[in-house]
DNA sequence: AAAAGTATCAACCGCTCTTGA
DNA sequence: CTCAAGAGCGGTTGATACTTT
């Protein structure tokens, strides 16, 4: 039968909100709340419907909302919560202070899908490469637009990415442990002898250290401890000497790390495993 | 420097769910 | 119980900024 629009569309604002628009929306809830979505924008004395009034205050203007880029504590917790829920955006955004479920939507389609997906070999490249010309062992990714768009209302963002706060704490992936940065849900644990050979092998060391790694067998880190879900990434383990991983074709380790020192690293890394922990003991 | 390609994200659309008469 | 209105949700789009060629 269909359903009557929710309001007159004619005559209507669309579009991006103005700086006006967005102050008359705030003052009016400020002052009055906002009981009524469909009634609102008349009495706020706004030329949009009342559903965009509800979308642009729940997903921008609502000042308990948390600005700015995700943290990778929010990025695993994002990944944990959809293999949980799937696609229950608003459910996900529950569990994330200062998130909106678009916000987090985007982020999925945008950057988390892909970097779980199996992409093609191509495209990984394509983005290792470009990554590779600004290696940063910062975690943060450059938002671009938004950091323009937003200056005007990005005044509920303090700046502060590492403040998140779980609402619940029910997710066991949220340990506190100074670690977590690496505890990826995506580890398999799996490693067999000849993947542990490997690593307790001097000249697997010495081709990783030297850049020579035709003679490695690539997929067996991954496949060990989940490494392998970004072509990027700065494990700080180690509390002094973080190491930079590029997957695609590891082409940089740690240059003032020794080979004993980058073997203990992975040993140890790798000793975290259970699973490898047992191998070990039986070597 | 310009064009083409890509990434990002705010906003919209249409559907379902909830509520109340 | 039924139905309509309002609210909420997830998918999608389009504008814009950024990057690459």
């Amino acid at each position: 039968m269909g359903r009557a629009p929710c309001c007159e569309k004619v005559g209507l604002n669309r579009g991006p909100w103005t700086n006006e628009e967005d102050q008359l929306l705030i003052n009016y809830i400020n002052e009055n709340g906002h009981g009524n979505w469909r009634a609102l924008p008349k009495k706020a004395g706004l030329l949009r419907c009342g559903k965009s009034c509800r979308l642009r205050w729940t997903n921008y203007l609502r000042p308990d909302i948390k600005r700015g880029n995700f943290t990778k504590e929010e990025e695993d917790a994002i990944i944990q919560l959809h293999q949980e829920l799937g696609n229950k955006w608003s459910t996900i955004a529950s569990r994330l202070a200062g998130r909106t479920d678009n916000e987090i939507k985007n982020v999925w389609h945008t950057h988390l899908k892909k970097r779980l997906d199996n992409q093609p070999e191509e495209t990984k490249r394509q983005r290792t490469r470009k990554r590779s010309k600004k290696i940063d062992t910062s975690e943060q990714p450059v938002k671009n637009n938004s950091a323009i768009k937003d200056n005007n209302n990005d005044k509920n963002n303090d700046g502060d990415q590492e403040d998140i706060i779980m609402k619940e704490t029910n997710s066991p992936s949220q340990s506190s442990e100074t670690t977590s940065t690496v505890t990826s849900s995506s580890c398999t644990s799996s490693i067999n002898d000849d993947t542990l050979e490997k690593f307790l092998d001097d000249d697997f060391w010495a081709d990783v250290l030297s850049g020579n790694l035709s003679n490695m067998d690539a997929n067996h880190l991954p496949q060990v401890n989940g490494i392998g879900i970004e072509e990027h990434k700065t494990y700080p383990l180690l509390p002094t000497s973080p190491v930079l991983l590029d997957l695609d074709g590891f082409e940089y380790f740690d240059p003032n790390k020794s080979q004993d020192d980058e073997m203990d690293f992975w040993c140890n890394y790798l000793a975290r495993d259970g699973e490898l922990q047992e191998l070990l003991s039986n070597v």
